[in-house]
RNA sequence: GUGGAUGUAGCUCAGUUGGUUAGAGCACCAGGUUGUGGCCCUGGGGGUCGGGGGUUCAAGUCCCCUCAUUCACCCCA
């Protein structure tokens, strides 16, 4: 095929089965979140470009990744990269700090980043995520980690390890963050090129670097550097999480690369995967609804959630289970019967088909023993009787039922 | 964005130092069985050898470019 017919670099075709387990994936996730009071909110998959670039300014995806168009007149517009900016932008816009608070909200659809495809990291990728605003108390960082883990071990995963951390607030941060630059500057000659640039745009991202890691360890830890705040809602945060069974591990150097979090900071990834795919991550972001001209205080937790990723971890069967499905078929010259037939079990709620293809008999078996678990065959000498044979393809029965009492026999069955 | 590997049928892959109409297994379709799937036998359909250009009497095979995938970085879901 010709290179300009093909799929865009990095996005991906989804088709039978993969489809149907994306299905059940999005249905488990939205179904765990709506048992946690958190309901679904649907926003434009493109928003204008500025509400991403107030969110993230020495952020990559919003920096380096962008997918930007300019529409006519002028508008400058951005696929969305991830769903929390577009998230606080609409509870600005549509006044949601009015309703009762805490607000839950739950997001699912297709996320765009302009970044080299490898396995499991595209273009255009599937990500589910919530929100809660309203609450400053670290029992709503509890809950958004509790739901996501939820979502993990209904896809037949074992619970995750939380990767947890606490980047400190605008008290405690900007303290941290000078005796940090302080001993990296010390060792400036000693770093790689990237962090040399970090050094002056993101010092906090000179502990994710996998080449400095000597360095690094004998770095300035930000936990003794927390305000008496952020020390008793880390505490608090790790305590309810180990109450409700969930194991969480520190790790000083969880920073992440968007610059609007405060405080908590989570990450959690898959042996499955490899180090260096997430499955989720999140923290809280209280300054981000203030940033998009939302009220002062606007508290803020929220995770994102890669669902190709969740898909490719989980069980191979996972989401593949098959409804009860019935093939019509015919003896030659009965294809009218065998149509309607079809059509009006399907009427009745039942999943139904006929053959299309005028095939043979022993044709139409073969495929209805691929997809169907009963075959009703139509024509000859049940037929007369008015009635038609039904085979359970599976347990290799076959018995006569009349044609008016078929609707009912697949119904007792289902 | 940087560096490496790989692209032959729907899938997994063979294809000798360039040499007739490019093969296999699985999958698909038909027949053997005029009313019964799976097993077996026989036959069949399906390929611009990722795309473009070049070298050559001759290119799947050699060279260049390009596209895509993939791995390590970068970063994240």
């Amino acid at each position: 095929m010709r290179p300009e017919l093909q799929r865009p670099r990095g996005t991906q075709d989804i088709l039978p089965p993969e489809s149907g387990r994306m299905e059940k994936m999005r249905r488990t996730a939205i179904d765990t979140a709506q048992a946690y009071g958190y309901q679904l909110v649907e926003t434009p998959v493109f928003e204008q470009t500025p509400v991403f670039l107030r969110v993230g300014e020495s952020t990559d995806i919003v920096q380096h990744e962008r997918y930007s168009f300019t529409d006519v007149g002028g508008v400058d517009l951005t696929l969305r990269p991830e769903g929390t900016a577009a998230i606080a932008r609409a509870y600005v816009e549509n006044g949601l700090y009015n309703k009762p608070q805490p607000v839950r909200m739950c997001y699912y659809g297709p996320m765009f980043r302009r970044e080299k495809p490898q396995a499991l990291r595209y273009r255009q990728h599937t990500q589910f995520g919530a929100e809660i605003y309203g609450s400053v108390e670290p029992e709503a960082d509890a809950e958004i980690i509790l739901l996501a883990c939820s979502v993990v071990e209904k896809v037949g995963l074992h619970s995750p390890v939380v990767r947890l951390n606490s980047i400190g607030c605008s008290e405690c941060r900007p303290r941290y963050r000078e005796s940090l630059i302080a001993y990296y500057e010390g060792r400036r000659s000693d770093l790689c090129e990237d962090c040399q640039i970090r050094l002056q745009t993101n010092p906090l991202r000179l502990l994710d670097c996998k080449i400095d890691v000597g360095i690094r360890s004998l770095a300035p830890d930000i936990k003794d550097y927390w305000c008496e705040d952020c020390r008793r809602h880390y505490g608090r945060l790790a305590e309810l999480l180990s109450e409700a069974g969930r194991e969480v591990v520190r790790d000083p150097y969880l920073v992440r690369g968007l610059d609007y979090y405060t405080r908590t900071v989570f990450e959690i990834g898959h042996p499955s995967l490899g180090d260096q795919t997430a499955l989720f991550g999140g923290g809280r972001y209280d300054g981000l609804a203030t940033t998009l001209d939302g009220p002062a205080a606007t508290p803020a937790v929220g995770f994102g959630m890669g669902i190709e990723r969740m898909l490719s971890a989980a069980d191979k069967d996972f989401g593949l289970d098959r409804t009860l499905s019935v093939y019509v078929a015919h003896l030659p010259g009965y294809n009218t019967q065998a149509f309607i037939i079809s059509e009006g079990l399907r009427q009745g709620q039942i999943a139904a088909e006929a053959d299309l293809m005028d095939r043979s008999l022993k044709a139409q078996l073969r495929d209805a023993s691929r997809r169907s678990h009963y075959v009703v065959i139509v024509g000859g000498q049940e037929w007369a009787e008015g009635s038609a044979a039904v085979k359970d393809l599976r347990r290799n029965e076959q018995k006569t039922v009349p044609v008016d009492e078929l609707l009912d026999y697949f119904r007792r069955r289902d």
